[in-house]
DNA sequence: GGGAAACGAGAGCACTGCTCTCGAACGTGG
DNA sequence: CCACGTTCGAGAGCAGTGCTCTCGTTTCCC
């Protein structure tokens, strides 16, 4: 952001960064909750009350570790998608789905960081919310193409959907309903179970959820997003 | 479960439940990732180490509260249900998933314990499989009493759904498509992505990722559930 | 009753996050 | 250009953790 004119300010955002990279490499192979500063500092040479000059506390790391992945997984998601011909918006979705599966089967600690259970004692900063939307925000945004270009189905399944959506309003942040763009509130809903169903999925194969429940994961996630994306309107 | 005979066995199994009961108090305000033998041996004013004379681990400890917790969530959902007329379906399959999100946001250290990260190093003890599948069975059992009445919708929605249901064999487990009775795969996949549904709705809820997003909680719920019945083929 | 197994308490080890102090390096205003 | 104030790094230390080992004591079973 800012450019560093001393060489104390230059030497201060390389160590944190090197911070960041020593604590992301730790990351790798020992879980969020048993990251441990001192082991940080050990890798780095430096002594363990340093870090403190450069991260309050460890919550305040982890944070930062967090809006990292966040990016990541939504940085790996929007590559995928965005190799994908615009048109075609169930493969759009399917490989958005796919490319966040796929991130996340490589990065299970960085995965669990984000969308597992929140490790400091309930802190869910400001920082955060923002990248986090980032995979829903893609999700979204195909629905939205699906709209402009009046491919988008409305009414969900039969008369029942309707009944549901004709009371459904005002259920959804309004800020999420403008992400969508102009569609019903309806669609907006199915959007974010769909968005739901996603992560839902993705964290039970990690979790261990599916141990002699599903057999073969990558048939079964792609039947599920592909479902969830018939349900959220889109169709080929 | 066997008659404690002599008097050091009945102690045995008394020290044991007032241990769990200690951590299972204590897991009402910390969080399983903060609970400490040490404190759990202060309160019951015993000494730290003799603890490990009943678990020979943290793990261990944590294994048997996970096993409670599946329980009493399967409990909850399983006497909801029973009250519903058997007949109406959707409502049976609604009450339990209201039954699940209610225990669940009254427990929410309990629910990070068996739906958050594993806070162990990985370990998914095999005495954790079972009771784990409570609430998902229960599922299983309306959609199998549908099937045995007539009234499970096997084909999904149009021609897409047959495109996908068709190649989809071998997905799922045996004893998952046993429980489920005499549907066939697709059902089962719908199912299970409707139990997946389920707590990815809750665990989205609980930690936290539908903060700016979903405003009226309970109706998005509903709503989602309700779709997700309607997916796994029950129609009122 | 005597031998063996189970038990409880205490000390201790290695580790954690975090705080405080103190001396050294650094940047900037006069 | 240099003195003063800020920033930084290292070390010691505190309170806490899971876990192990030892060493008496209690209980059980033959």
């Amino acid at each position: 952001m800012d450019a560093p004119r001393t060489a104390r300010a230059r030497a201060r955002a390389e160590l944190t960064s090197q911070i960041l990279d020593a604590a992301h490499r730790q990351l790798v192979d020992v879980g969020p909750s048993d990251l441990s500063l001192r082991a940080i500092a050990r890798e780095l040479g430096m002594s363990s009350s340093a870090i403190y000059r450069y991260f309050a506390s460890r919550d305040v790391l982890l944070t930062a570790l967090i809006v990292q992945a966040y990016d990541a997984i939504g940085e790996a998601a929007e590559a995928a998608e965005a190799a994908v011909d615009r048109n075609d918006l169930e493969a759009r979705w399917l490989t958005a789905c796919r490319a966040a599966r796929a991130w996340s089967l490589a990065h299970p600690h960085q995965y669990s960081l984000i969308y597992g259970s929140p490790v400091p004692g309930y802190a869910a900063p400001a920082d955060t919310i923002d990248p986090a939307g980032r995979v829903g925000l893609l999700l979204a945004r195909i629905v939205q193409d699906a709209a402009a270009t009046g491919r988008l189905a409305t009414t969900g399944e039969s008369e029942r959907a309707e009944e549901s959506t004709s009371r459904a309003t005002g259920v959804m942040h309004p800020q999420v309903v403008e992400a969508f763009g102009e569609v019903d509130e309806a669609s907006v809903i199915t959007g974010v179970a769909a968005w739901t169903s996603l992560f839902g999925t993705i964290s039970f194969e990690m979790f261990g959820h599916y141990e002699n429940v599903v057999t073969d994961r990558d048939a079964f996630f792609d039947d599920v997003m592909r479902r969830a994306a018939y349900q959220a309107g889109l169709r080929s």
